[in-house]
DNA sequence: GGAATGGCACTTTTT
DNA sequence: GTGCCATTCC
């Protein structure tokens, strides 16, 4: 493992970079923090320090564990180190959490009672087997939803915690506390069928590096290195895993961890922001290295994003500073309008006016709150026909034919897929229905063997009656003849058959709904994506951990998409619409998370003002149509937390945060307890506008013409002549 | 066993 | 306003 690298003599690579990123990159040894700013070069880092401990002899490729959140950036960090290395990255420790906890899992399986050929259950199964689990509970659904259980227990995996480390106390709030039973019963179930969920593949993992020395001695001998990306999400069972194969006995770990606490954005999903806060007492002895220069975004947007995130409390402290001179840029455009249709109508003509500039539509992006928020700008897209896109819609692999077809393969390829087996045995209908799967659930239960073997059972026994008879029979054969074929004929030729034989493609080809032929499609491609693969496991394996296909829409078009979708990503001009009260912040994260809750929020939209490079502009509207009713806001707090300096604000100046301020919450019941302590004391009711009177006829923008029924300081009730009576501020109408 | 109707609830999302 | 569920009806 001899050094690549001439003595003496600085690779090119490390010239490229400011001294904060080289010293990132050239202290390999022990562990390290690195606190990388938005835009301040996070990826090069962390790509080239992976190709620095290679080139100067420090690892071998096998040598190096690095750890990523999604496949995204997995796929991204394997192209750029094998673009720094000159040759492909295969065979390299390099994945997700999730990914890299699989491929180990797979080796050692038999420790948690599980067949090396265990499957992954995707949230759909989870939930469906979560479900028949819960029956003999007898729970109200309506009162402790199913998925609110399953959220219960994953946040208990997150932590790290198995049904018998679940204390009474920590049972209480959800389903009469019986929620550590269900738990420990879901677990039973998942072992019965040769399955884990995504949390388990950290638990189960963890939990044998726990328990079994040589197992662990095994990995520490074999990572040298361990590189982190985006630590700040890690949460606590990830965490645990991490500090057990970097801590190597008296040996230095040589972990580093690349995050920014600003970024943030995943508590609620069980992250735990204090991972990173805590690392220096983590990892005795840790560097810290603070990346502050940025090479994105404009001084102006620099300087709007810094002043926003400063309001927050819990942080490591870090000022991103721009990295080039030249970048002073526009300020951060707050807008506010009327309702949201006039936001989505100006954002629409900004948008026209930037492509008729001929900037490239793929450098603007809409970034939004909540996925309900797209709708509006998509229609006004469309009306002006600019291209777009909506990011983060439903995924190839979520597509319901897509999961029949995959269901399929999984019971050819694991026969005792109970959870696939049940999603297709009616599908194409077999004539089988509740009653019949339940007869075939109690069989397969009294002899301790899966569905498919109850199925045969009953079909030989003459225990199932009438047209499922046969079909079922039909069913069993086409298994069984794809079965023989995988080995002969290949598992592409195999599968083709079987989505043939069993009638799957049929029930398509005759469905009359417009959407058929769109589905026939996506079955094609996902039969020719099999060839990608060398067998049918390699393929299931990456349809369950890699659930993002790759978006390979090649047009330029501008991108719709949530705040967190937007992470890691840039533009040149971001959107940022819907800054109210109630929406962003959002009221339920208020309600729900306090000040922390809120310090996320905070967290989100420093991450959407730091996603722009030139332009960031952002909208606030008065009135919004919420599930069909309209609803008047208040601009969002975030609004004035920016330094007025790097803030240009248009539109109607009546709109903004003072003229609101007097009046109560319109979302959800919580007042705004922060805004109520700091600066509603200050603010006086604003009078009634003069000649605001009962009986007087007025215009508005949105609503057309009406008279007014009744003032209320400043608030009025319109009758308006088109769209019924409405609650208004009598500064969005007009005396006419 | 399957379609039709009514009620409710309605962030963020990866693996 | 819409979509998902559960119940009801054929």
């Amino acid at each position: 493992m001899d050094s690549l690298i001439p003595t003496g003599q600085v690779p090119d690579y490390l010239n490229r970079l400011n001294p904060e990123q080289r010293d990132a990159i050239e202290t390999t040894d022990g562990p390290l923090l690195v606190l990388a700013g938005a835009g301040t070069g996070k990826t090069r880092v962390l790509t080239t320090r992976f190709a620095h401990i290679l080139l100067s002899g420090r690892a071998r490729p096998n040598q190096i564990l690095a750890v990523t959140f999604t496949n995204k950036a997995a796929r991204e960090m394997r192209e750029r180190v094998s673009a720094l290395l000159g040759e492909s990255a295969e065979g390299l420790w390099l994945g997700t959490f999730h990914a890299l906890c699989a491929r180990m899992l797979r080796r050692h399986a038999e420790y948690v009672e599980l067949t090396s050929s265990f499957t992954i259950l995707d949230t759909d199964d989870q939930l469906r087997l979560l479900k028949q689990l819960l029956e003999p509970y007898h729970i109200d659904p309506k009162r402790w939803p199913p998925q609110a259980i399953m959220g219960v227990i994953q946040r208990w995996k997150d932590r790290g915690l198995m049904p018998d480390a679940i204390t009474a106390a920590e049972d209480t709030d959800f389903a009469n506390g019986r929620c550590t039973e269900i738990y420990a019963d879901y677990q039973q179930r998942l072992k019965q069928i040769n399955a884990c969920d995504f949390g388990d593949l950290m638990l189960h993992m963890t939990e044998i590096l726990r328990k079994h020395p040589d197992v662990l001695a095994q990995y520490h001998r074999f990572f040298r290195y361990i590189l982190v990306d985006e630590y700040q999400d890690t949460n606590t069972i990830q965490y645990l895993w991490l500090r057990l194969l970097a801590h190597r006995g008296t040996q230095r770990a040589n972990i580093c961890c690349v995050g920014d606490d600003d970024q943030s954005i995943y508590s609620w999903r069980g992250a735990e922001v204090e991972n990173i806060l805590r690392f220096e007492r983590d990892f005795p002895g840790a560097k810290v290295v603070r990346l502050e220069r940025n090479y994105r975004s404009t001084r102006q947007i620099l300087g709007a994003a810094s002043g926003l995130i400063a309001h927050n409390e819990e942080r490591l402290g870090k000022t991103l500073h721009p990295g080039r001179e030249d970048a002073e840029g526009e300020k951060v455009r707050v807008i506010s309008v009327q309702d949201s249709d006039d936001e989505a109508r100006m954002i629409g003509t900004e948008i026209e006016r930037l492509r008729a500039d001929g900037h490239p539509m793929s450098e603007i992006a809409i970034l939004v709150r909540a996925g309900f928020q797209t709708r509006a700008f998509e229609e006004r897209l469309i009306t002006l026909g600019l291209p777009y896109r909506v990011v983060g819609g439903l995924r190839f692999y979520e597509r319901a034919e897509i999961r029949d077809a995959i269901a399929y393969m999984r019971v050819v390829s694991q026969p005792s897929d109970d959870l696939a087996f049940e999603r297709i045995i009616n599908v194409p209908r077999r004539g089988v229905g509740t009653t019949g799967l339940q007869k075939m659930h109690m069989h397969a239960r009294e002899r301790q063997i899966p569905l498919t073997a109850a199925v045969l059972e009953m079909l030989g026994a003459g225990d199932i009656k009438g047209r499922a008879k046969e079909q079922l029979a039909a069913l069993m054969q086409s298994i069984a003849t794809t079965r023989e074929m995988l080995g002969r004929e290949g598992h592409v030729v195999a599968i083709d058959h079987l989505l043939e034989e069993s009638g799957y493609i049929d029930m398509w080809k005759a469905d009359k709904s417009p959407d058929a032929p769109g589905r026939l499609e996506n079955l094609k491609e996902l039969v020719r994506s099999l060839a990608d693969y060398e067998n049918l496991g390699g393929f299931l394996e990456h349809v369950a951990l890699v659930m993002d296909a790759e978006d390979r829409s090649g047009a330029d078009s501008m991108s719709i998409m949530t705040l967190h979708g937007a992470k890691g990503l840039e533009f040149d001009t971001v959107f940022l619409p819907g800054w109210e009260e109630g929406v962003f912040p959002s009221q339920r994260t208020l309600d729900e998370g306090g000040l922390k809750g809120l310090e996320e929020e905070r967290r989100l939209a420093y991450v959407g003002i730091t996603r722009a490079r030139k332009l960031a502009i952002i909208s606030h509207a008065a009135n919004r149509l919420i599930y069909g009713s309209w609803q008047s806001a208040i601009p969002s707090r975030f609004v004035e937390e920016l330094p007025a300096e790097h803030v240009e604000t248009r539109g109607d100046t009546a709109n903004s945060r003072r003229t609101f301020l007097g009046r109560p919450a319109v979302f959800g019941s919580t007042p705004f307890p922060l805004v109520a302590s700091k600066r509603v004391h200050d603010v006086t009711p604003t009078p009634a506008r003069s000649g605001m009177n009962v009986g007087v006829r007025v215009f508005h923008q949105k609503f057309g013409y009406g008279t007014i029924t009744s003032v209320e300081g400043n608030r009025l009730e319109v009758a308006f002549e088109k769209a019924g009576p409405k609650r208004v501020i009598d500064t969005f109408v007009e005396q006419v």
